[in-house]
DNA sequence: AAAATACTGAAGTATCCACTTGACAATGTC
DNA sequence: GACATTGTCAAGTGGATACTTCAGTATTTT
């Protein structure tokens, strides 16, 4: 259905994954390495790198490579959307509670 | 993987859906019927109810149904529980960042 | 009572997605 | 230079999931 959404449908794609969260989780409390992530996670490191690219593209994660060795750690961008995301709908939602008797109303006068 | 997360797992899974998005900005404006949901998202009657089903097992969305007429609103209580997620998790986040420095020493020490 | 409306349930399909295996590349160690 | 370590790429698989159609049920309208 989408095409190459950037942003919010990225974010919220990624962190569906339970497995993503918990590489979340553990990057968290300090940054490692793709091998540490694989084995605390138990699967393989080819998945690993594959949550990694989709957290990447969606900016909670960011990883940079030393000589052989990646290491991931949290990328504030993506999270720092997803408050915004959620401070630009809390004020919708709100109003929309004290709607639902007016909406009632205005179906009875149908 | 999931058994039955009944909380955070769900909601992030639900919001991952562009559709369910889409409904949730439909409710935000005004609570509506299934009909007419299923009309602006140019869907069938029976898709609107699968994702129906979803948004209210996560507390995104309520239904009530009078005679044959199911009006759906949103429900704050999984939009709260996003934001206590994010509320839990900011700290720790933030905390984070300020390590990274500290892990590439800890790393050049072995 | 007949017809229209609003939804519900079961079953099928096509696509997506998380994960694997196996072959390879690059870097570091002995 | 040989070997191990760390990661990457391509291709495949099985299961989830977002839909559909078709057949029904309950409620309202005429």
């Amino acid at each position: 259905m989408s095409r190459k959404a950037p942003t919010i449908d990225r974010i919220f794609h990624a962190l569906g994954d339970p497995t993503r969260r918990a590489i979340l989780d553990r990057l968290s409390k300090a940054p490692t390495t793709v091998t540490r992530l694989a084995d605390s996670q138990g699967i393989t490191l080819t998945a690993v790198g594959q949550h990694l690219q989709i957290l990447g593209e969606c900016g909670l994660v960011r990883t940079e490579k030393l000589g052989r060795v990646r290491t991931c750690s949290i990328d504030p961008a993506g999270f720092n959307r997803l408050e915004q995301w959620i401070r630009d709908h809390r004020s919708t939602w709100e109003k929309n509670l004290d709607r639902l008797g007016t909406f009632l109303d205005e179906e009875a006068e149908r």
